[in-house]
DNA sequence: TATCCAAGGTAAGTT
DNA sequence: AACTTACCTTGGATA
């Protein structure tokens, strides 16, 4: 076991762990305590999070489990190989925070949105879990999208044994293809079961993949995502913001949309493509998914 | 205890 | 292209 520590004060800006884990931004880590995404929001201010990574282009060669907190000043690591090039990956440790809060709309709502987290970031996860877990995310509460994923890691996940205990990575596309509808069905994914094996089947079957949006233009990438079965305009933006780089991605959901009503009256535009491209430009441009991200946590858990 | 409702939407069918 | 409707499941609200 390989373990150390990540000096947070050479950041440029804030770092909080649980609001970034714990935001509904992702759903493929978890805690040891067993009190991820619980619903009183129980305190992990110390708290340890993992999770099992595949393989990263450009940052790592082999699966790899991962396991830090925070402590005063740095993120505590443990790792069955050096997680530090995989956690500034997953992270996002290298964002300039402060330039994006500058970059950020100067206005009430947003500051109190920050204010409520400071520190929390964007993750990037790994494209094939983020896609199906966005999947999986329609119509369902976020505590439970978290648990659906548990369930697809402990009947399709591969082993792998750290620490004197067994955890499961994310299940692969071609494991996952295996799976029958009624099989994912079991698994309480109710109507995204059929999405989820035939996703999974594309990707495994190579006939298209998540990465393969990265390089094109925004709503390019945001098209292409759509190609996948049960992925709409508003999975494809989740995608693109919390795992591809697209950080100008804002999804409208049900949350965004309640901001819209109330705040950006104007950036309503009747439709996904045009909507989206005025409440871009409302929150931020090219970091408009940071400014999103942090309104949609602070509603969600109970500001306004 | 029973019933109802809505949750980070999408696909398929109609007009 | 815009508009409707069905869709699994379940915790929490309401009666």
């Amino acid at each position: 076991m390989e373990t150390g520590v990540i000096d947070l004060a050479e950041l440029d800006g804030d770092f909080d762990l649980q609001s970034t884990l714990e935001s509904g931004q992702s759903y493929l880590w978890g805690r040891l305590d067993g009190q991820m995404y619980d619903r009183d929001g129980a305190f992990g201010g110390d708290a340890w999070y993992q999770t099992v990574v595949p393989p990263l282009d450009g940052v790592s060669d082999e699966s790899a489990v991962v396991r830090a907190r925070q402590v005063d000043g740095g993120l505590e690591w443990a790792s069955n190989t050096d997680a530090v090039p995989i956690l500034r990956s997953l992270l996002r440790l290298d964002d300039d925070l402060d330039a994006v809060v500058e970059a950020m709309p100067d206005e009430p709502l947003v500051a109190r949105a920050y204010e409520a987290y400071p520190g929390m970031r964007i993750v990037r996860d790994p494209p094939f879990g983020c896609l199906v877990s966005f999947i999986c995310s329609a119509q369902m509460r976020v505590s439970r999208i978290f648990d659906m994923q548990e369930r697809l890691r402990e009947a399709y996940g591969e082993k792998v044994e750290f620490d004197g205990e067994t955890y499961r990575a994310y299940p692969t596309p071609e494991r996952l293809a295996e799976a029958t509808e009624d099989d994912l069905r079991d698994l309480r994914l109710g109507y995204r079961a059929p999405y989820v094996q035939r996703t999974a089947e594309m990707v495994a079957s190579g006939e298209a993949t998540p990465a393969g949006a990265r390089g094109l233009d925004y709503e390019e990438a945001r098209d292409y995502l759509t190609t996948f079965v049960g992925v709409g305009d508003k999975v494809a933006d989740c995608v693109l913001l919390f795992s591809l780089d697209y950080l100008e991605a804002v999804p409208l959901d049900t949350w965004i949309h309640t901001a819209i009503d109330e705040y950006y009256p104007e950036c309503d535009r009747g439709n996904y493509r045009e909507t989206s491209r005025a409440i871009r430009e409302r929150l931020g441009g090219d970091i408009a998914g940071y400014t999103q991200t942090y309104v949609f946590h602070y509603l969600r858990s109970g500001g306004e």
